[in-house]
DNA sequence: GAATAGATCCGC
DNA sequence: CGGATCTATTCA
């Protein structure tokens, strides 16, 4: 069943460990999401939306279950998913998929062909949509973790807001 | 207008 | 560990 709008409007934390284990659909490819980080709202330093409400990141500041997408290094584009109430910018990074080269976010946005064109999407009603195949990753199965690339973020970036599955050979990273 | 830094990845 | 590559954002 492709989730409904109340499963991202949840607490972010809980969204980004329950979309471990749900498949990520695009147009003829889907794959299950191994790894996630829960990006959370002004004070987080690693979080954009710690500047405040720009054109780029605006689509935080609306409602759960939108797509957030940006170019990062000019030459990679990070897919996110909304989360948290209007006004509130909070979203969950996709950083993995159960799929050959789709082992971090610049690479798995590239296998699935997502760019900005794909920013601001409806996942509720959308060829982009993330589906629950019954599925289920019970607690044990998932590992906590600081987030990988926000050492500029002070104390945020000690934060353990990074969920993988355990034992994956898909991660973004072997190691913790 | 110019400078800068970045939620990455690859190759040396 | 440095380079690729480019845009949004910041600074002057």
């Amino acid at each position: 069943m492709i989730l409904p709008r109340k499963f991202y409007q949840k607490p972010t934390l809980k969204v980004a460990q329950r979309l471990l284990g749900k498949y990520l659909v695009f147009k003829n490819m889907s794959a299950k999401i191994i790894e996630t980080e829960a990006y959370i709202g002004r004070n987080d330093l690693a979080c954009h939306a710690s500047k405040g409400r720009t054109k780029r990141n605006e689509v935080m500041f609306g409602k759960a279950g939108y797509t957030y997408i940006y170019m990062i290094y000019g030459m990679y584009f990070c897919l996110n998913i909304v989360t948290g109430k209007i006004d509130c910018p909070e979203a969950v990074l996709i950083r993995a998929l159960e799929c050959a080269g789709c082992n971090g976010p610049g690479k798995l946005t590239r296998t699935f062909s997502l760019t900005t064109k794909q920013n601001g999407l409806d996942l509720t009603r959308s060829e982009l949509y993330i589906e629950d195949r019954g599925e289920p990753v019970t607690r044990a199965n998932i590992v906590q973790t600081r987030r990988i690339g926000v050492d500029y973020a002070g104390i945020w970036a000690k934060k353990p807001w990074r969920f993988i599955i355990k034992n994956s050979p898909h991660l973004s990273r072997k190691f913790i």
